[in-house]
DNA sequence: GATGAATGAGACTTCATTCAT
DNA sequence: AATGAATGAAGTCTCATTCAT
């Protein structure tokens, strides 16, 4: 009946597993961050997880596993911290930026998986961590497809635009990670407003006169 | 005397040789492409090259070698094309240009260095990548420098420019190439220079009226 | 606490290591005695040992640490078996009989050891074996010098002595190794007494006469 | 035809093909000396000789073959100038210490020889050199035997004698390369007559006073 | 259920031998 | 006949995964 265990219908051995999980996830993603996943041994992990190997099977599938878990994780993890720093109400620009303050704190927080996200082979995994990016550019591309609906951006491609956007935000993080100044990624939405999307805004004002 | 061989002081058995090294190369830059580094065995690159592992030997100190070479002869290239787009006197604006479209070009004639160029792993190799990557963006970095001591760009930090500029081009090579929609890595010059680089030019005439 | 295990301080965990690396020895002795260390794989003495290649290397960092081992073990053996037969105090000849007794036995018991001991390629791991070769030569050396001192010797050149004394009891072991007449083993320490130290027994009462 | 090239019934090509193999079997007893048989590589080997690696396969039917011929040639020799050193009719004690002093001369312009002679692997080739160093020995034995027969030297166990005697030659040669003292090889026949041979000498005077 | 020792497939590399030139 | 580039079998070692304890 596994009785008193039951909270939100979780069982105590299942609260168990979940903290194994993070507790291997969170050793992977530094281990994967600094020396890759394929430089990364199993053994690497268990002992940076301080557990067994056997534990590490016990929680994963196998190696993939953990690279897949980790992404759903983090990816995750970015997704909902933008889904909440925006209501849908919101001017998409606002949600835009919203989102960006959001996925930047979050790689802020945790570097070692800004370097899987940008570095990691594209085909390990048949790709997983390419659709999560071309997702993060698509939301990015719906939101400035709606701008310039609503009159608030100059038309032209949005899947164009989000591209050069969500790249250009990468390689400054990077430049910035580079550089070991993290406090400078908080100075990215700024900086993509003003040289992207400030030169694209329609301007009432102006377009009256014409 | 080596005989009748001697074209440019090379021997027969030179350009066999480099014929070989060649063939090597072009086998490899497709299997790290697709597959990864790590994930391609010397023995898939001797079959894809169609010659024996032992040859791969004859010809390189072992699998770092190769990749070290691929990347030599890619990047080299590049360089070397950008180099030849442009003059030193022309405006710095024009050469960033310049090199952007031989930069373009060669990705399009080498899709599989595309992904090698934006995806392997950061620490194989000590980084060689990432600091190619790094020098390309130093490039536009200094000739965006210079643009703006010319008074022809506004003035901001030349390194976050370079940083938005070059990873805007990437995203966009990586979206046409996902895509399968090579044609459009054409567009991408122009699209950068409306983009970013358009709104940025300094108007003498407009500032004055403020 | 590592529970009852703790016999002399070893957990269990040690004492099995160890028991396999005396199988892996054990098979390592007979095959690089028989048939050479470089004509001998790691897979043989895997198979020997009834165990996988895996473990071999669990046990061992690699084939060289293997030989080492194994010379160390089989050297150190006779080494203490040497020191164990015979005491300080006792007159140096006796001393040298015992110890020649002593080796002899452990030859005996291992005659894969005897074939390594003589034979394996002398630049192999940097002459190991040829030092402890030579450092066996001088033990003798030492002791047919204090002899001499004691008067108990005729006096020559000691480290001639001793080579031809080691040299003669080397080659004897090898005949009656190949004529697998092993029983005969036990003859050689009365064999070389009876051949070279009797006849250069210093013998005062007769020199006198003369 | 091959007309004027027929000196002893050998033709020109036959010529060239022996010194070829002499040129090959210097470069290899060198290497072989110094590095071990398994170390050395064809192409050294070839290096060495100054041809191709093609040449050597066509003057040997691969590198046993080398090894065997090499053992054939350095032993042959030795064997040939202890015959030339001796006459049949001359004394066994008188041979037998001529043969010494041949085979120490030998050995002497061969230090590489005497290397590969002591210490390559014995189960290599079947034990072709085992078989070697046993030959050496049942010639002592035949002469020391003979010596016995004679009257000339006390009796015992012919083949323990000269298994003594070899190995007490060996190893004071050994000796004495280690020490690069090559000049001291020349007093090994003196020594081991004083040593061995002296003392084991039948004194028909004092015999009969007894 | 947890452990971590054991497994063994597979990676990189070497080199004796072959064979096209 | 000579060359030496090419071959590919075989060696050492690693590590994801399994399974007896």
């Amino acid at each position: 009946m596994q009785s008193e265990s039951a909270e939100n219908g979780v069982s105590r051995r299942e609260r168990e597993r979940r903290r194994c999980r993070e507790l291997i996830l969170s050793a992977a993603v530094e281990l994967f961050g600094r020396r890759g996943y394929q430089k990364t041994s199993m053994k690497e992990i268990a002992d940076r997880a301080d557990m067994s190997v056997g534990k590490l099977y016990s929680c994963f599938a196998g190696k993939e596993e953990i690279y897949r878990a980790l992404l759903e994780k983090y990816m995750g993890e970015m997704h909902r911290r933008g889904d909440a720093a925006c209501l849908p109400g919101d001017p998409p620009l606002d949600q835009l930026r919203c989102r960006i303050v959001a996925a930047i704190e979050h790689f802020k927080e945790h570097l070692d998986f800004l370097m899987i996200y940008h570095n990691e082979s594209p085909m390990l995994l048949e790709g997983t961590i390419r659709r999560e990016i071309e997702h993060n550019r698509q939301t990015a591309e719906s939101l400035l497809a709606r701008a310039m609906e609503r009159g608030e951006l100059r038309r032209m491609d949005p899947s164009i635009l989000s591209a050069v956007f969500v790249g250009g935000i990468h390689d400054l993080l990077h430049l910035f990670a580079d550089r070991r100044d993290v406090g400078k990624f908080e100075d990215v939405p700024e900086i993509m407003d003003r040289l992207i999307i400030e030169p694209l805004r329609a301007r009432p004002a102006l377009e009256r006169k014409e």
